[in-house]
DNA sequence: CTAACTGTATTATACATCTGATACGGTTTG
DNA sequence: CAAACCGTATCAGATGTATAATACAGTTAG
């Protein structure tokens, strides 16, 4: 119950905006359920500094999820995540379609059968 | 043989960078078999009129590619694809490692399970 | 041969991203 | 209360991406 969101295992990838990586990584914590409803987020300063980024960059990520109402700020407490079912709902769908749509159009463009792209799939999961 | 490069079906896709869409498209045609070794490329200037896009984006694409050693340009004359056994086969590693670990990463931190994460790939094949 | 096309190069402008420094007022905590 | 932290805002500068307008020399085709 309102644990702090934690960044355990978030690096950051190079040509990549790390505003959307932020964006990505707070959401698919959201959908998988490893975030929940009233989790207290690092503040920018915290995070920033964890990262190794500047202030201005976390700032945005998080500007950007309150825009979208999954974060709820309050000028001097910290930022609290908001994740009611439909919002989860969105998001879930949001996710899964990018994901898999992308990642389907590649494996076919590089010549790949459905059955060939399911088992390198496969080998890369752990 | 010495078939003009086709970019049909290529579309441009939002925030992210146009040399980087126009690299992958003829690596995965390259390794797809698509694009064969010889194969004439279409000029800077006639791809970014069909392109909608700036000469100098198409060239930066281009160029690239001639620096990895898939394309060869003579001055004056078009540029023509570089394929040999053992860049093929690089460029396969690469584009398969790189797109098959994304999507297993993206989808198992949705929190799905292997067999969620096979069937979701294989509803958005087609 | 000549015109049209090609690759290559340069300069300027615009925008997004990221960094760095700084500042202000609100909230929390000891 | 007071110090420490918080969200928020602003300004300047660096870099990468993309556009726009030219220019020049080499190659190709009629």
């Amino acid at each position: 119950m309102t644990a702090l969101v934690s960044f355990e295992g978030f690096t950051l990838a190079p040509g990549i905006p790390i505003y959307q990586q932020i964006l990505l990584f707070l959401k698919r914590g959201a959908v998988s359920g490893v975030i929940q409803n009233g989790d207290e987020l690092p503040s920018r300063r915290v995070l920033s500094a964890l990262l190794g980024v500047n202030p201005n960059t976390v700032q945005k990520a998080y500007r950007m999820l309150e825009e979208e109402g999954l974060i709820a700020s309050h000028s001097g407490a910290k930022s609290v995540m908001v994740l009611d079912g439909e919002t989860l709902a969105r998001v879930r769908a949001e996710l899964l379609e990018a994901d898999a749509r992308s990642a389907a159009q590649a494996l076919r463009q590089l010549g790949l059968t459905k059955a060939e792209a399911l088992a390198l799939i496969e080998r890369y999961w752990e």
